[in-house]
RNA sequence: GCCGAGGUGGCGGAAUUGGUAGACGCGCACGACUCAAAAUCGUGUUCCGUAAGGGGUGAGGGUUCGAUUCCCUCUCUCGGCACCA
């Protein structure tokens, strides 16, 4: 028979399935259930990447499968038209962006086209067609008006390269423009903004429903950054103003010793006229704002400050006048501006207190359940203050510890305090008294008291001890003999410092001590029991945040890192924003009837210096009259973000070609959520979060009726260069999926794309130039199976073929399609050997129909299909064929595997036990050994212990 | 620093509930076919060892007849967040 000829094969089919719309879906299928299968539309760069490739082809390996298995099944496409490349391309090469977009998605629309995907092309949508952004402005509106978009001045971040706003999702960490590279500036300007904070809590809290990878909703809880504190209120001290700081941590109010405001916080000019260093405050606020934003950010090194001499403000718990500071260490635009610090418990306000020389008042201890020596239930609770010694012999540099034999602990001296006693008095009178050393010196506190709860067994009580930790040295060895009773219980050692091992120690707190021995004491910045706090002390944190925030007066609050979504963009190729500006009646959206504000054609696209869009040249355009009092007015110019294109395109496909509408609800409703949505995980917390929250908002506009628009998102992997790099030009490792597909086929690019690794998980794989060759290889055999065609399937081939259907069923579903093709391989290399019936190899062509369609249909033709076998449904296994007469169990002994041995299968267990005893290689095993245990884990295997 | 995902042959990866670790593919080696090569087909391929046997899933410990899988400690890699109060 003649070889496999991809070219014609795919053209052939391609053609067939063209003409005869095989993939253009109905809204509704009696019977069939219907499944909405995504993928990130494509940017229209005019060059189909192997990205994309992975990204629609492998994509398109679910949809068909979905639909072989009954579902109807919508894969649609489409292209995120506006942007800055088109323009970039315009004003470098003299290009009209409009022209460049459309011609290369016609480049691109036939490498789509050449992956054989199962696309509805009937649905395209272009985000940069008029018939689109209508929609777009209108949904804008629709948000304007519910409230949730603004126009306010802000602190923006503007790239000087693209000379355009960036929302803060489009600045890398580093400080610099995602796209551009820029070092990215603050500048104030007047920008329209969409209220996604609102949606903050929403946007978290519904992702705990959602059936997602975890990295996806971690990402995202980590961005919108929401943490849960207090508001407080610190009255300035002969004023009546007040600062408010936010908290996480309101059970440390006590422990307030100063309080600081971000240089920028509006409170400073008022306080700055009561100063009496007016001119080193002026000096520093200078000094910061000359900083740039990013020095601020990784900067991260000394702390600097300022105090306004002769102001205080009042800590509402305790009345004490504290000073105040600005510093830049406190952030603007987090929380209130401004916090109250807590040296004794926050490590930045630790530092800044080190630095300038402020008190530190401790106020909450650290507070550990001994799980050694949990609490005895029914037993008494006795509450100590308590001393635990470490003693250091000088002259040995060794360690005194205790050993209890009867509990196998070593432990150091540790003992309650007695009424008027002293820590350090205390310490030295438990030293004599255990160990009977007279000749002590206190050299140091080596912690605060640490609350730890245990029982104590020798007392026969559970205890609660507040214990401070205490450094002391022998001054000579002289000693006393001690009580009978302390020498039954235990006995002196003295250990090396390295020899002083956790695991052997009394007490859980110990490991917490012991690293404060060996760093020294800092600020303790976990939860625990309150000390020095009044009525609260005793309290743990957690009870007494909400208790003291309610004594002072405070508010419980959450903060959100999210900050409002700034969409303006001061440049030609994005959807105009549908506002007017009217000096009577201020922003006014366009009529509706207007829509779409069209987009016009101007010849210089070039960006401007000065903040404003190109569109602020065409006067014609810009000037208009007011849709509400009917005066002069002019147009908004800039343009909206992409994003906001993207955030509902998915509502569209359902319903892309409505002129009276942005998508039917009806439609959307038989199709919404979208049950698969793959795309980049560089949109986890730019796309897929402004996709959540529009459709949230259209939601609660009753313009969408799922309020969650993915039930499951997939970040895809990467493919990399043959070196293991990211594919980039410079690097000159990219591979041209057009190239591959004239050399080898696109089923083979499909069947090599989907076997390189699992689907599900965002790793990343290198293209391997063997690799494809080796998919090649295999579809060859599969396409030479019908040189293997026999009268009747034989009997290894068949329970191969039902092993088959059934695991890749299973693969298809857990999107391991790279297993899946793995048991294909396993199945044809079975039928190399035995052969296969014509019924049968045509139920191979339909496993292999959704990872090689071209290749899937020619073979079901020529096996006598006479439909297109993407019509067909997915074969059913049967249960029987899994099952055989005889199995094969290995035999453990000892927990290695010695023997293996044929058992019919249901063979009872005394049976399989004498048989398997009676095996010649078992017996060699156990020779001369006693059999201890066996145990059979029915077709499983068979353990010997001897 | 916090949060998350991981670490398995020369390589990509498999092992779905604790049950024969390394499926399948690539590469490599040998053989068949060939004057020869390519292609194809076949055999082998975790490491050490001629073998018997032993070691082995990042490291160390634990639970178990049995651990890649469960628990503890540590380590490294990748991703998100980060002077975020």
């Amino acid at each position: 028979m003649e070889g496999y000829d991809h070219k014609s094969i795919e053209q052939k089919w391609k053609k067939v399935w063209k003409e005869t719309e095989l993939y253009k879906t109905s809204d509704e299928v009696a019977g069939k259930e219907n499944e909405y299968v995504l993928v990130e539309f494509p940017y229209p760069s005019g060059d189909l990447h192997v990205g994309h490739w992975y990204a629609f082809a492998i994509t398109d390996i679910y949809a068909r499968y979905q639909r072989l298995k009954g579902k109807n099944v919508l894969f649609p496409v489409g292209f995120d038209a506006f942007g800055l490349p088109a323009e970039n391309a315009a004003i470098k090469r003299g290009l009209n962006p409009r022209e460049w977009t459309f011609q290369n998605i016609e480049v691109m629309r036939h490498q789509l086209d050449s992956m054989g995907a199962s696309f509805d092309w009937s649905r395209e949508i272009v985000s940069c067609s008029p018939e689109y952004y209508k929609w777009t402005q209108w949904l804008f509106i629709k948000l304007f008006e519910a409230g949730l978009v603004e126009k306010k001045i802000s602190l923006v971040n503007w790239d000087p390269i693209d000379k355009t706003v960036l929302a803060n999702e489009q600045v890398l960490a580093d400080g610099t423009a995602e796209r551009s590279g820029a070092l990215v500036e603050k500048k104030e300007m007047e920008q329209w903004s969409i209220k996604i904070t609102k949606y903050a809590d929403r946007l978290i809290d519904d992702l705990d429903a959602l059936e997602w990878p975890n990295q996806i909703k971690e990402a995202q809880k980590n961005w919108i950054g929401r943490s849960s504190g207090a508001e407080i209120d610190f009255k300035i001290d002969d004023s009546d103003v007040a600062v408010k700081v936010f908290t996480t941590r309101p059970d440390t109010l006590f422990g307030v010793t100063y309080v600081v405001l971000a240089p920028e916080h509006k409170l400073v000019e008022e306080l700055i006229s009561k100063v009496s260093n007016k001119s080193a405050v002026e000096e520093y606020i200078e000094v910061t704002k000359r900083k740039l934003e990013r020095e601020r950010l990784i900067g991260v090194s000394e702390k600097t400050g300022v105090v306004l001499e002769g102001v205080f403000a009042i800590n509402p718990a305790t009345n004490e006048k504290v000073p105040v500071f600005i510093a830049d260490y406190v952030l603007a635009n987090y929380g209130t501006g401004a916090v109250m610090a807590v040296p004794a418990h926050d490590e930045r306000d630790f530092e800044f207190a080190e630095k300038f020389g402020l008190p530190i008042k401790k106020v909450v201890i650290p507070r550990f359940v001994d799980n050694k020596n949990p609490h005895v239930e029914g037993k008494e609770v006795v509450f100590r203050k308590g001393v635990l010694v470490i003693v250091r012999n000088p002259k040995t540099e060794k360690y005194l510890c205790l050993e209890w034999p009867n509990q196998g602990w070593t432990t150091f001296i540790s003992g309650g305090l007695e009424e008027n006693e002293s820590v350090e008095e205390a310490a030295i009178r438990e030293v004599y008294e255990e160990t009977g050393y007279k000749n002590l010196k206190f050299i140091k506190m080596v912690s605060g008291p640490v609350q730890v709860e245990f029982f104590a067994a020798h007392k026969n009580l559970n205890r609660i001890s507040n214990s401070w930790c205490v450094l002391c040295e022998l001054e000579n060895e002289e000693q006393d003999e001690v009580s009978v009773d302390e020498k039954n219980l235990h006995t002196p050692i003295w250990l090396d410092k390295s020899e002083i091992n956790r695991e052997k120690m009394m007490h859980s707190e110990l490991d917490y001590v012991l690293d404060l021995w060996k760093s020294g004491e800092k600020e303790y910045a976990g939860e625990g029991i309150l000390i020095n706090s009044g009525e609260f002390d005793g309290l743990q944190s957690e009870e007494a945040k909400e208790k003291i925030v309610q004594k002072v007066g405070g508010e419980m609050k959450s903060t959100y890192r999210l900050r409002d979504w700034t969409v303006s963009r001061q440049r030609y190729w994005g959807c105009p924003i549908p506002m007017i500006n009217c000096a009577s009646c201020g922003s006014v959206p366009e009529a509706e009837e207007n829509l779409p504000v069209i987009l016009p054609e101007i010849s210089d696209y070039l960006p401007r210096d000065d903040g404003k869009s190109p569109l602020a040249k065409a006067t014609d355009w810009m000037h208009t009259k007011c849709p509400k009092c009917g005066g002069d007015a002019e147009r908004e110019t800039d343009t909206l973000d992409t994003f906001v294109d993207s955030s509902w395109y998915y509502l569209r496909y359902l319903d892309s070609n409505n002129s009276e509408n942005f998508s039917d609800i009806e439609k959307i409703k038989k199709w919404m959520p979208v049950n698969f949505y793959s795309g980049g995980s560089e949109h986890t917390t730019m796309h897929v979060l402004f996709a959540r929250f529009f459709n949230k908002a259209l939601f609660d506009l009753k313009l969408s009726p799922v309020s969650e628009p993915f039930s499951y998102r997939l970040n895809r992997g990467l493919i990399l260069g043959p070196d293991g790099n990211k594919m980039s030009k410079s690097k000159g490792n990219v591979i041209n999926p057009d190239i591959e597909v004239e050399k080898l086929g696109a089923d083979t690019v499909r069947t090599y794309l989907a076997f390189i690794g699992p689907y599900n998980e965002p790793g990343s794989y290198p293209w391997d130039p063997n690799g494809i060759v080796g998919a090649r290889r295999f579809l060859e055999r599969i396409f030479k199976i019908s040189d293997k065609i026999v009268e009747k399937t034989p009997e290894s081939v068949e329970k191969v073929l039902h092993k088959a259907i059934k695991k890749v069923e299973e693969d298809m579903q857990r999107l391991k399609f790279n297993t899946a093709i793995s048991e294909l391989m396993i199945l044809t290399n079975e039928i190399f050997k035995s052969g296969i019936s014509t019924e049968d190899a045509k139920i191979v062509a339909k496993l292999i129909s959704p990872i090689a369609p071209h290749l899937a249909e020619e073979m079901w033709q020529k096996l006598g299909g006479v439909e297109s076998i993407h019509k067909e449904n997915w074969p059913v296994f049967d249960p029987e064929m899994l099952v055989s007469d005889t199995i094969t169990v290995p035999v453990q002994i000892n927990g290695k595997v010695r023997a293996q041995v044929v058992l019919p299968s249901e063979m009872p267990e005394n049976e399989v036990r004498e048989l398997v005893l009676a095996d010649e290689t078992v017996q060699k095993w156990i020779a001369g050994s006693e059999v201890k245990k066996i145990i059979y884990i029915p077709n499983k295997l068979v353990s010997i212990v001897v």
